[in-house]
DNA sequence: CTGAAAGCGCTAACAT
DNA sequence: ATGTTAGCGCTTTCAG
């Protein structure tokens, strides 16, 4: 466990100065081949890499963003970890993980992000404080908030940018397909009371319906898990009157929602009850679910995140709202057309 | 977006030095009560936070793990990236993220890790070439292989650590589960030809086959994806002389595996088809699968991780590999005893 | 194009 | 207990 070469050991052993070194290996610096030859070669002896930590004191660039998650049950989040990783090391940065507990919130864990002296942050699944919107604000580390925005009511003085799906629309586009295909005691199944995204959803969701003249009967919150969920469901569906249809906030509550359906209480899908969700995950697709949700694509998510993290830090502009389309993927938990 | 305030900023507001400052935010360092309040008063004025980056640089302690992996589709990884990265934050460490592609394999990927000074790094779902292997043991940056073990031949001059699940024992089970079970037969579906995971999972299940009089009767490979295993259950079960049960590398392969079994070719698990698989993910339990399968525990298998990595950085151990048992789970996918 | 020198923000001797 | 000093490994003026 020796110590690492640094830039002067390979100067020595290249017999140049230790700045022909640091600019061989700063892209577009002026060095004549020459130098840079004999360089690169005692580099390679001696397996000599740059310190990065080092080069970040200097030129105040970490090239660090960190990602912050709460909720990786949901598969959801995983592909956007996958996404964004591969998004970032593209251009040369890296992501720094961590993993806000869900009660504690990320106040905490952000007091430790900004001491790495990251770049940007991408909160995920996870919402920012206003005290924390202005600590960021503060020291000018761009914010993205990823599927869910904060209510920050009427203190929007520290304004961050954010990505997230149409979720009204694609509230709009269930409640369209629900009334269409004839069902009558429409059910919402909320993810979490405070979120923005469930928020959303429900809102586009009954909007539409009062506009077909109809509304939501039955209304419950899953708390965004697979056993809440399941709570849930035997709550909407354990009575005589129950619910003919249900759009659930997201797919992985759906899922567990159509376990009950089924095993529970014996009920078929799409024939007794319809059951849309919402995100589109790979299991939804499962052959034994076969779920009809809305997607929210997270490549184009994430490429309007990677796109809005670099505008900022660029200092292009402060902060700025993007909304990605969603669409109706229709399977078999909602049945066809008369 | 001014310049983050550093040390020097707050000494002066404090009327201290800035050694005090260091010391004030340095645990176990000593400073007066007095000198201290001073500080933390200007210190929270300022908004000031240490720089990480520039303490790594003199204590050599990035407190930075990277995290390689390149297969999110299969559920089981996520939970490690939660749970190592909840771990590790406890300890005061941080989890850099690195996707591997699965072509180009992780050397691409590792010359950038370690510019950025990790401690250590822990390799799931990829296999570390042994070029790398000395690359890491000349740097003296402790490595642990996370449920998968490089096949090193010969060359295990550069050992690394790794943390598996007993997989042979897994495929013991399983095998003897199938055969007890009265099923006669048998295939086996592996992951990667070149995958330890896979590979010790179908040994330990043909040695106890063969110790049970009986061996494997069809074998395909299923890539580790979802749609891999759809096509090579295809080709298992295509015609007339078909195997009556599998045992699958992975959960995720074996979901897939039952979508075809029931959706394509009409047969009923477990009583025509009796299935097995590995990892116990969450979807393993889902109502429509209830899938039969060998678990093995992230949980254990990470604190094993942490525990390897800890003891290495502190240059205690050399490597070490640790073997985490693993148990049935019996659900629905293998018909009961008669 | 190249080397010398200054310093990024911090910690860790070393004095006092 | 506190201040002074010397770097950690690197980039970036500034001369030449």
């Amino acid at each position: 466990m020796k110590t690492a070469p640094r830039a002067q050991d390979v100067a020595d052993l290249a017999q140049v100065s230790q700045s022909a070194v640091s600019r061989t290996f700063t892209p577009g610096a002026s060095v004549s081949e020459s130098t840079r030859n004999k360089v690169l070669a005692a580099a390679q002896r001696l397996g000599y890499r740059p310190n990065a930590l080092a080069r970040s004191l200097i030129t105040r660039q970490s090239r660090i963003v960190a990602l912050v998650m709460s909720y990786l049950e949901n598969q959801f989040y995983p592909l956007v970890i996958e996404k964004l990783s591969q998004k970032l090391q593209k251009q040369g940065y890296h992501v720094l993980m961590f993993i806000a507990d869900i009660d504690e919130g990320a106040d905490g864990v952000l007091a430790d992000i900004l001491q790495y002296q990251v770049e940007g942050i991408v909160m995920a699944s996870t919402m920012l404080s206003p005290t924390l919107a202005k600590s960021c604000s503060d020291v000018g580390v761009p914010v993205v908030q990823f599927n869910r925005i904060s209510d920050l009511g009427g203190l929007t003085r520290y304004a961050t940018s954010s990505v997230t799906s149409d979720n009204a629309a694609g509230g709009r586009l269930a409640a369209e397909l629900l009334v269409a295909r004839g069902y009558k005691r429409i059910a919402f199944l909320a993810g979490l009371e405070d979120s923005s995204t469930s928020l959303e959803r429900e809102r586009g969701f009954k909007e539409a319906l009062s506009e077909l003249g109809t509304s939501v009967s039955y209304r419950d919150t899953g708390h965004y898990s697979f056993d809440g969920a399941k709570d849930a469901a035997r709550r909407l569906f354990g009575h005589a009157d129950r619910p003919d249809a249900v759009f659930v906030a997201n797919d992985h509550m759906a899922i567990a929602v159509m376990d009950v359906l089924r095993q529970e209480f014996c009920l078929r899908v799409p024939e007794e009850v319809g059951v849309i969700g919402f995100d589109d995950v790979p299991q939804a697709a499962w052959g034994a679910y076969q779920l009809t949700t809305v997607y929210q694509r997270v490549e184009p998510m994430v490429d309007a995140t990677v796109e809005l993290l670099l505008e900022q830090m660029r200092g292009e502009v402060r902060a700025r709202e993007i909304v990605v389309p969603c669409m109706l993927v229709e399977r078999k938990t909602v049945r066809p057309a008369a």
